[in-house]
DNA sequence: CTGTTAGCGCGTTCAG
DNA sequence: CTGAACGCGCTAACAG
């Protein structure tokens, strides 16, 4: 009725738990024969080693956790750049021999976090897109926790564990090819978490400004508009600022926002690109498959996730930290961005 | 350097170990003062209680492996019903104190399979689209092992674990509203799992075909339409279906194939519905996101997980099994149907 | 209320 | 090549 035991096992084949350990774990130290006996008894019993036991023993648990908020895990339907992160650190921490133990923390401050991190069995972890205040890298240095972050999250770099895309480049290239299609009049949208933006869509925006200022175009406020919710908020919110003034481009830092919007310009008649450019923010299939296909800032959500497992486990294993932290995205032209012939300006940046 | 135990928090407290232990555990049988004492040494040395040591004590590890091939972890991206379960599953799992920990088999063969969760920690596992052949139930039943499902796996459902949407009715009513809108020249469209069809697939041909039926409409085998593949695959499929025959209305029973199925459509000037009527099967939120607005076979995947959670839980917790196996699918009636008036009839159901 | 004792299942010494 | 002995960190049973 209960489960064998290594002990049982070896009762069953006449040796000690010694031998059956020494089998279970291919050491070649045993005697063909007296394996066979062994590799018999375990047949016999159906016996299967306690996992736990041996994680206990080893000290290690050859599990990844993946730290996500339940806001995160709710958005996960269109949400393409969650999805590939997701699969693609499945993938790497199978192929290097770790699985992947999903967490959830409902608060997403740097003590709630703590606390759910901390009563997990992994052996890191990896935390996705942090909203927690800064001192959460504190709390888990001092605990001797090894993580990566997706995202960079202090502000110094230096201290920081994290494996990125570098967004900065990516909201510079957006805009710089909106400008030269001679669009100025151009939104932002970038999604908020919790009334905030995430250190990545500061980022982005920190390289939209510095192509505006490039090409002598001045930066408002009004340029950036910050959209705090899912599909139908941000559908809402899209149909609000194209009924008080109609922009000729824009720029969209999530994929959830970027369907709705497509989906609004469908319902509305709006014809992209003739009436309105967009550019889209994440994984360059995600956009193939939309329709207009969209132009994009592409990140290579592969390797930014081969990077985070293994700077971890870098980490995890004490060697030295050779992981490039950041990558480049690259602007994948399609078809819903064209020249703008209107003479339409940023009513608000009007030098 | 080392982590401390709770040994040494026992002794910074001038308590023994089982003292500390009762803290840990909010026993009420520790004096008041004498708790304080351990709480500081606790707080002192940064003291947090090995995980993998309490696992092993209780025998409960508090995870609930979730079995997917990496098959299907690569379609993840508009497979909305495999991204609604798997968030469903982890809410619900997380609600009942436990964790989702991922697991995935390159090959889906019983034995694979097999192998692959014997070697985890977990109290017990979820096993999604089972592609396996048969003998799986029997290798997990005879090692103790407690699963389920999330589909009808034998031919035998009252020796199955398993929670599932009624896909016969699925099939059924979608296939009966088409008839009713005087469509008989439809193709169902199905995936393909390494060349066979899934169990729920069977289930859905079969209520269309009862449709069918009750209309006196014959079916043939040309009628179904396997595609074997994802979106580039099925887009090409579309391709070769539509320049053979244009079928009136389309059933399709993959959310990948039918954003694949209306972007040929877009490409093509296809209207939907005026061309062709179309149904999808999956989680409703995704269907009314597209555009057009999807008719769909809408499955109640937050309910099919729960349910799934609940019998696992069951089984783990050796109770009785009170878990509702199958709940009947919600056509919801959007934009993408309309009536034929053309006289189009299946070349090959001719009676 | 607190301490003592014992053991969960396994792997790794160290002897032989 | 195999066995005996020990201990990983924690908790539960039993004493006191």
């Amino acid at each position: 009725m209960k489960k064998p035991t290594i002990h049982d096992v070896a009762l069953e084949a006449k040796v000690t738990p010694s031998t059956v350990s020494r089998v279970m774990n291919d050491s070649n130290l045993v005697k063909p024969h007296t394996r066979q006996r062994v590799l018999e008894a375990i047949k016999n019993l159906g016996y299967i080693p306690n996992n736990t036991a041996r994680m206990f023993k080893s000290g290690k648990s050859h599990i990844l956790g993946l730290v996500v908020s339940t806001q995160h895990i709710s958005e996960l339907s269109f949400n393409a750049g969650f999805q590939s992160l997701f699969k693609a650190l499945t993938v790497k921490a199978h192929s290097e021999g770790y699985n992947i133990l999903i967490i959830t923390s409902a608060n997403a401050d740097a003590h709630s976090y703590f606390e759910v991190i901390k009563n997990q069995v992994a052996d890191g972890f990896i935390i996705l897109s942090p909203s927690a205040n800064e001192s959460l890298p504190a709390l888990l240095d001092e605990a001797g926790i090894p993580y990566v972050f997706n995202m960079k999250y202090s502000n110094k770099p230096e201290e920081d564990y994290y494996v990125t895309s570098d967004n900065f480049e990516g909201g510079y290239i957006a805009a710089k090819y909106l400008l030269d299609l001679n669009h100025t009049d151009i939104r932002f949208i970038v999604g908020l978490v919790k009334g905030g933006l995430m250190s990545f869509n500061m980022d982005r925006i920190a390289g939209f400004k510095k192509a505006l200022d490039e090409y002598g175009v001045a930066f408002s406020d009004e340029m950036i508009v910050p959209i705090p919710g899912q599909m139908e908020e941000s559908y809402n919110l899209i149909h609000q600022l194209f009924q008080t003034h109609k922009p000729t481009a824009l720029m969209i830092s999530n994929e959830i926002t970027t369907v709705a919007a497509l989906n609004y310009f469908y319902d509305h008649n709006y014809r992209v690109p003739q009436d309105v450019s967009v550019i889209g923010f994440g994984p360059s299939e995600f956009f193939r498959n939309l329709r207009p296909n969209l132009t994009s800032v592409s990140f290579d959500i592969a390797w930014t996730s081969n990077g985070i497992v293994d700077l971890l486990l870098q980490r995890i294993e004490s060697k030295p930290l050779t992981t490039e932290r950041s990558k480049k995205p690259e602007l994948i032209i399609r078809d819903s961005t064209a020249r703008n012939h209107s003479t339409s300006q940023n009513p608000y940046s009007a030098k």
